[in-house]
DNA sequence: CATCATTTGAAGACGACTTTCGTTTTCATC
DNA sequence: GATGAAAACGAAAGTCGTCTTCAAATGATG
C-alpha cells in the first residue's frame, strides 16, 4: 500500500555536512565554559550553562557554549546524552573511559554505574549477531534515595 | 563561579501538561497510520511516514500523523527511539514486551534483541543504587552483515 | 607592524514537534 | 435510520533547541 522500503534507511545517512574545525585554539572562552562544566555536578543543557554563565556575569555568547561543548565531546572530555524531551545535556568527563550514568528524575544528580557487565554483553551480543561496529548507549534514569 | 545547583533539577520536571486523552476512537486514519507502519519494516520518522502516505495518494495531515503514533506507542503497540539527531523514530511492535532492537546504521533494518540480562541487572541496580522507579532505554546500533 | 586565519556572538534560519481552532467523523442512544 | 455530544481531523501558526551566517574582534605568524 504504501512503499516505504527506502526512507529507512534514509535516516540514518543524511548528516548536515559541519566541516568546519572545531576548538583549534585554546581560548578563555572555551575555558570558561569547560570550567562552568567542570563546576557543575549532574548534566546540564547547553542553554542552561549559558543562562548560568550570563547569571555569573560573563558575556559569553549562545553560539560559543555549542561549539565549545561540542568541541569537547568531540574529544572526548565530556558526555552527552539525551532527555527524553529531545535535549541534549552535557556532563563534564574526568576520565577517558565510555560511561553510562544513572539520573535522578528529581534532583538531576547523576552517578557513574559499573557497566562492565553491559559491555560484555553487548561485544557478545556483536559477535552473535553478526553486526560489524555495533554501538550502545544506555540511559538509566530513576528517583535518588534523598528525593524519594 | 557559576550557580547551576537548580538548573540540573528542573530539566527533568518540566513537561507541557498534555493532558489531552489519546485514540478513544478507532478511526480510519489510525488505521491507517498503524497499517503504514506495520508495512514499513524497520524504525520510521513519523515526517517519514506521513510523506510515504502522502505519496501513497492518502490525505492525512502531519499532525495527525504524529497522533496516532503517540497513541500506538502509549498503548505499547508501537516503539520509539531517538535518532542520533534528535529525531524520534517509530516501530510496529506486534508483542506486548518491553523490548529492545539493534538498528542497522546503513540499511535501517531492525531486529529485536534478547536483553534478558540487561534486565536483571537494571533491577539488580535499582536495589543496589537505592533509586525508585528506574527505567531504562539501550540503544544498539551496528552494520549489520548484508551491508557490511 | 602587517597580514591572514580563527574565533566570537547576534540574528536569523532550520527542523521536529505541538497547539490551536474551526470542521468533520464516530458511535451510543433514540 | 436520525441525533448530538465527544472525539478526531488538518492547516496554519507557534515553540523550542540547535545550527548557520557573517561582520567584527582576536590571536598567530611573517
Amino acid at each position: 500500500m504504501v512503499d516505504l522500503e527506502n526512507t529507512a534507511a534514509e535516516l540514518f545517512a543524511r548528516r548536515p555536512a559541519d566541516r568546519r574545525p572545531v576548538a583549534r585554539r585554546g581560548t578563555a572562552r572555551r575555558a570558561e565554559v569547560q570550567r562552568a562544566l567542570i563546576h557543575s555536578d549532574g548534566f546540564v543543557s547547553a542553554q542552561a550553562l549559558h543562562a548560568a554563565l550570563v547569571a555569573a556575569g560573563s558575556r559569553v555568547g549562545l553560539t560559543t557554549v555549542y561549539r565549545a561543548l561540542g568541541a569537547l565531546v568531540e574529544t572526548g572530555r565530556a558526555d552527552t546524552v539525551r532527555e527524553p524531551h529531545g535535549e541534549r545535556l552535557y556532563r563534564h568527563r574526568p576520565g577517558e573511559e565510555h560511561r553510562h550514568y544513572l539520573i535522578c528524575r528529581t534532583c538531576g544528580r547523576s552517578e557513574p554505574v559499573d557497566t562492565a557487565l553491559v559491555e560484555d554483553w553487548a561485544r557478545g551480543l556483536a559477535r552473535d549477531t553478526g553486526y560489524a561496529d555495533l554501538q550502545h548507549t544506555l540511559e538509566l534514569s530513576g528517583i535518588c534515595g534523598r528525593c524519594d
